[in-house]
DNA sequence: CATATTTCGTTTGTGTACAAATAGACTGTG
DNA sequence: CACAGTCTATTTGTACACAAACGAAATATG
């Protein structure tokens, strides 16, 4: 019963299992995510749609704004808003009233892109929930965002 | 009660909220976890660590098993093994029984850095997870586990 | 044994993600 | 008004993450 040597609580690293570590096993759900929405959405990426959606939703918003409501870094908004820019999927352009803020809009083109895919998009929700049932997937929800 | 011009039910866009998908959720939490990370250990990556935690888990493996047990891409895992290596905390060298193998083995160095910071990997769980109970965080471990 | 297939590793290209540095524009205060 | 601090956007550099294409090595199969 007494420690001997090669006792393995004197080695902290016996405790660590990289498999029980919410980061591991987080990433691994998220990399499953990624691949049923690309299997169901190629034609952007779920950053992008996010940014698109939240622009559509608010109908308009400065790039630093799209930025903090999608929770993207600016570093991060600025590439994603070049590609939706670069297909034209949104606008942009400074504000008369304060010139350091870029201003962006969905064009037409953006706004039927995202009423197109928002169905698909709820459906990849689904599709990744789909193991859980109802009561579940509202647990998991729920404490996730506790996570934050 | 009757669906007028401009019935809601009609976009289904409208339908969409993105704070409510589980991807949006999910890669928020995966940010929280990966501050919490690089504040309590700044010297390496998430994903660095598991490669090296998981190579000192085995003594060794191949760049493709590694890959594989850590769900790692090929190529991702090249360039997270090259730069240990970099670092001198992994050394390489191609399988003489299967030229094609490249075996990894932990260095001294890398085994010492794995033991010093296992158990602030331990610690980055904790907080994570921090802001719910015992009984919560083992629901939440599960309900992720079974979304892969 | 010859060759079709599979496996392993590498390379290239695209797309997040973040830190840090910079520049220009606004705001507040003295 | 001046100027210190703040906000917005850009740029650069590093690090995942994955698709696709390639070559070399091993295996399977006929």
């Amino acid at each position: 019963m007494s420690p001997q040597a090669g006792d393995p609580s004197l080695d902290s690293s016996e405790n660590y299992v990289l498999e029980r570590q919410v980061g591991f096993v987080m990433r691994r759900a998220v990399q499953r995510h990624i691949a049923i929405f690309s299997a169901l959405i190629p034609e952007m990426t779920p950053t992008q749609f996010a940014a698109l959606a939240k622009l559509c939703e608010l109908g308009q918003a400065s790039q630093n704004e799209l930025g903090r409501l999608t929770s993207m870094d600016v570093a991060t908004v600025k590439g994603v808003v070049d590609r939706l820019r670069g297909r034209d999927l949104v606008t942009a352009a400074p504000l008369a009233s304060d010139k350091r803020r870029l201003m962006l809009t969905p064009t037409r083109k953006g706004r039927a892109l995202y009423r197109k895919y928002a169905p698909q998009a709820t459906e990849v929700t689904r599709q990744t929930l789909a193991p859980l049932d109802e009561e579940e997937q509202r647990q998991l929800l729920l404490l996730l965002e506790r996570l934050i």
